[in-house]
DNA sequence: TCCGCTCACGAAAACGTTTTCATAACGCGC
DNA sequence: GCGCGTTATGAAAACGTTTTCGTGAGCGGA
């Protein structure tokens, strides 16, 4: 069916030795014979398989990415990152999803293994508490994260805990007091954790009392009544929110909106994450902003320098390379005055 | 470095056959020695290595998904299905992007056929008069198109004339009869002029003038002027727009928010996709939705069904499938009373 | 005792490449 | 005319599997 080097030597009239110096060291071939053979390579439409190169021990150019899910953008564009990369210096891809669920992500990692990646581009839930990495190290396969915060790893991320640590000193400037932090499922993960504690350092410094993390069901379709009453009732309720990422920003907001509530007078929102679609909300979804495409360009620089051997210079120092945050500053928060307060508790 | 099939039958004391006889018909080795094997194979780590699997002419289980790009969610979601069921059945993916190119397109399918992929799911921008779908056909490489609307090849979509014609019907249900269509960059598209005739269909039937699409830059921060001026100035400005995809959709009203025009009230949107995202907008985003997730799960059915040689009873009557879409009846349409239109046109 | 059958296993071929080594032809200087 | 280097090509090994075929041992039946 395709058509193999055999095929085209036999059809040619030379052996597969000669075949294959015409495609791979054209110079040492009769020019004569090489335009024979590419006659030929063109009628049988011929491409080499990668398995008879990969199989003599050639560079398999293949690269592993895991992603938790694609339905949250942050990933997607992490994704475009590296593709874009990986397209331009002629790798290949595959992609695997794990849904956060930790048999699928074993399960990933097994399958990419076996299939010779050179290395692999992941996400996890919890990079500092994962044995699946610390196979990962023994098994000497190479790797990189993309967004876990830890130091013990290979990773490119932001500084998640400084991030929210500018993130609600910037709600504080604009006068708020008392501000939640909403975190999803995933408040068993480093990010979240690393940005609870940004969160709270920042509400100490201001002389402010931090609260824990609040966990908001991702998926449901309405806020919990037990959430939103915390949220809207009493003089205690909150004036802003930190929510740990901007998916989950935008399911709130669409919560506390159908409980009649308006953002940003009746509640300020800051997310995390600088989705691109934030800016076309309205308002435009105020957020602390990772340079997600980046961090995939990041993590396949890194990658592929581990990979080749190149020595990067970050390397030396530490394992985790850190890209700068920006705030991006929408529409979604309001500055408190004693008015707008007033109003509001009364 | 990576152990072999060869380090684990001189570990456990046996031939090479023995072991891959224990690995795939553990039935026909004797306990005692299938016990020596397994040890040997946990030992060292093995895993067998699927390129021998391939060469030896087995199915390679690959497939390969092509798609224009992930920063639109429509992709994203599409891939969110098909990975689920890969994922199911044991397949792997190889996913390349194309950003629309041409040159891009070609490059990933010969990549992919390079790979021996078993099959091919893609989105192109034009299924018509793609001469690349020619030589696939030519070559035999099964595949299915995701979006597509043409009826000479397999493919799976929603009925994209028919689904602008029920979305403008509704507009005109509102009340509206200067009704526009906007399309990006992607008017050579085939989804995109089937939907422009559904649009026009739907005028038509209504005893209104269809007008040609007006083509939006996509990326441009703010809406050019000439268009702005289109949509806002005189007595026939439209009052109602209909984007051919979500994305342009909150685009514009992005660009028409900057311009001080109130939605709905100073414009009706109609947006086309159905992205989960739409509804988390404010307000909602009126959409034409497209099973997205689900045209993903029926492209990797059809392939799979194809690519096994199994017969799907759609298959007889014509390549194309045609899945059901819906109205998404959003907050971006206001009903057009004669106060309304006549206060926006003194 | 010997035939034939089953069972457990090994040797080797096959898959599609790349690469090393060998070989044949040829021209050149002696 | 002979050895030598160069050039163009072919034969064959190697890569990691699966599978076909063969073989030897053990055993029951005649």
């Amino acid at each position: 069916m395709i058509p193999t080097i055999k095929d085209v030597a036999a059809h040619a009239g030379f052996s597969i030795a000669t075949v294959s110096r015409a495609i791979n060291a054209p110079h040492t071939v009769n020019p004569v014979t090489l335009d024979k053979v590419r006659q030929s390579i063109d009628a049988l439409n011929f491409r080499p398989s990668p398995l008879g190169r990969q199989l003599r021990g050639e560079r398999t150019r293949l690269i592993g990415v895991i992603l938790p899910t694609l339905a949250n953008p942050v990933f997607a564009e992490c994704l475009q990152g590296i593709d874009e990369l990986a397209a331009a210096q002629g790798y290949r891809l595959m992609l695997m999803t794990t849904q956060y669920d930790a048999d699928r992500e074993r399960h990933a990692i097994e399958t990419l293994r076996e299939h010779r990646v050179e290395g692999l581009i992941l996400t996890v839930a919890d990079a500092d508490t994962h044995p699946l990495l610390d196979d990962l190290d023994r098994s000497g396969l190479l790797y990189v994260l993309m967004h876990n915060d830890t130091v013990r790893r290979p990773s490119v991320s932001v500084d998640n805990r400084l991030a929210a640590f500018d993130g609600v000193r910037m709600l504080i400037a604009h006068g708020h007091r008392r501000i939640l932090m909403l975190a999803g499922t995933l408040a068993a993960s480093d990010r979240a954790r690393q940005r609870h504690l940004g969160y709270a350092q920042a509400m100490q410094q201001a002389g402010l009392a931090p609260a824990p993390a609040l966990e908001v069901d991702f998926n449901a379709d309405e806020l919990a009544p037990s959430v939103l009453a915390h949220l809207t009732s009493g003089p205690n309720r909150p004036t802003a929110l930190f929510c740990s990422n901007d998916l989950l920003a935008m399911v709130v907001m669409r919560g506390l909106r159908r409980a009649r509530l308006q953002i940003p007078h009746d509640m300020s929102i800051l997310g995390f994450d600088g989705l691109a679609m934030g800016e076309l909300l309205s308002p435009p979804l105020a957020s602390i902003c990772a340079p997600n495409r980046e961090i995939g360009c990041a993590a396949w620089r890194r990658l592929l320098a581990r990979v080749t051997g190149t020595f990067e210079t970050h390397e030396a120092t530490s394992p985790k390379l850190t890209l700068p945050h920006s705030l991006r500053e929408g529409a979604t928060i309001a500055a408190i005055s004693n008015r707008t307060e007033t109003s509001a508790t009364t």
